[in-house]
RNA sequence: AGGGCUAUCGCCAAGCGGUAAGGCACAGCACUUUGACUGCUGCAUUCGCUGGUUCGAAUCCAGCUAGCCCUG
């Protein structure tokens, strides 16, 4: 009998030939759009689509005809709310940099679309994101970065546990994405030309400072001071939730040399400014910790770290504290350690596990 | 109300008679399936104001205005 899967198709072409690779592959691949935003509203369908784009349900109806696969679009404006667009605001009142793209993954995507996924009586759930899983000779599933490193999305899915990833299929992971837009191409899909997307999705215009006034109203931090490393006072900040660590545009502060956000105190509503080198430090802490290539770290490990998206990575000794907490030190000094990303570490290609960035360590 | 100094782009700042450097800020674009970083491009026909000298002035002269400092 034939295996059954559920794929998040958002109208683009990553996932929509992930439908097709698993439908040669012989499963049966009901497509569903997760409603998670707006309605579909014409005139503020944008071109660029999208994971979670306006125009998705749209370009995933007609791919899914198209494959000659089911389709069908589940609602998770509450899941969404909830767990991305409110902790996201959540965070920044906080003076933390949330990535909302994990939170949604997390939450929206492994929680509430596999659990609805299962009920419909499927075995799995695949999405079009450039990972591989695979299983490990002690037993575990991890994820193996994607064959092209360029593409690679293994960071923003480090939080899947082991059942989890028993239940997800990433059937694109083992192309490069020029392959996969041929493939696309060759299929005679709409959608192979269609842009990849960019920005976060429920802020197409980038503002996302704008956003969280509109969606929050009252109540957010307002205007303070920035202050140097000494307490001496720069200038004015518009609010809190406008800056993140070693953010220098829109400082709007003349200081005649480039200056950057090194530490948001929430506490006494300030931002503190320092030069380039002010930036960087090679320690910090995390928590909410999952562990995926391994059960448990018990000595301290050597991997490499990535903190941020588009990192490269950095060689570090990570270490477990008694509270759980995992202290993290690296070999070379590293830019913007930044409270509310994550931090993923990887051994070799595999991902070895990754927490949530608290602070800053004791130097 | 005597004496001295300074007035060049939003901020800082070159320029010293030959036809407005640079930095920061800012804007746009590129990069990017998070926020950032980074890169590229743009940004004073005009030098506090008014006259004068000169072929030619931000640069010299005079007056005015403003700010700073010193002296009754």
């Amino acid at each position: 009998m034939k295996k059954k899967v559920v794929t998040g198709m958002s109208g683009g072409v990553d996932s929509s030939v992930a439908a097709w690779l698993l439908k040669e592959q012989g499963y049966e691949v009901i497509g569903v759009t997760m409603q998670i935003w707006q309605d579909e509203d014409a005139d503020t369908v944008q071109e660029n689509g999208g994971c979670c784009g306006l125009s998705a349900v749209e370009d995933a109806r007609r791919v899914a005809e198209q494959l000659g696969i089911a389709h069908y679009v589940m609602n998770f404006k509450e899941e969404f709310k909830r767990h991305v667009t409110d902790y996201f605001a959540a965070e920044y009142r906080k003076g933390r940099t949330p990535n909302p793209c994990i939170a949604c993954n997390r939450y929206v995507k492994w929680e509430a679309l596999l659990r609805r996924s299962l009920e419909i009586g499927a075995d799995y759930i695949a999405t079009g994101h450039y990972a591989r899983i695979e299983r490990l000779s002690n037993g575990r599933l991890a994820l193996r970065g994607a064959v092209t490193a360029a593409k690679d999305q293994t960071y923003a899915l480090y939080s899947l546990t082991q059942e989890q990833l028993s239940r997800t299929l990433f059937p694109v992971g083992a192309y490069t994405k020029e392959q996969i837009r041929e493939l696309a191409a060759g299929l005679g899909l709409a959608v192979a030309d269609k842009p990849d997307s960019q920005e976060i999705c429920f802020v197409p215009d980038g503002d996302y400072a704008g956003f969280i006034e509109r969606e929050a109203g009252a109540g957010l931090p307002g205007p303070g001071n920035f202050v140097d490393q000494s307490g001496r006072v720069l200038g004015r900040h518009k609010g809190i939730i406008h800056y993140t660590i070693g953010q220098r545009r829109g400082l709007e502060l003349p200081m005649g040399e480039r200056v950057y956000v090194t530490q948001i105190r929430p506490e006494t509503n300030e931002v503190v400014i320092g030069g380039n080198e002010d930036v960087f430090c090679r320690e910090l802490i995390c928590d909410d910790v999952n562990y995926m290539a391994v059960e448990d770290i018990g000595a301290p490990l050597d991997v490499r770290a990535k903190i941020r998206y588009n990192h490269s990575g950095e060689e570090c000794r990570i270490e477990k504290l008694s509270d759980g907490k995992i202290a993290c030190r690296f070999v070379r000094p590293v830019r913007a350690v930044t409270p509310g990303q994550a931090v993923v570490f990887y051994q070799g290609e595999y991902v070895l596990g990754g927490g949530t960035i608290l602070r800053r360590g004791n130097e």
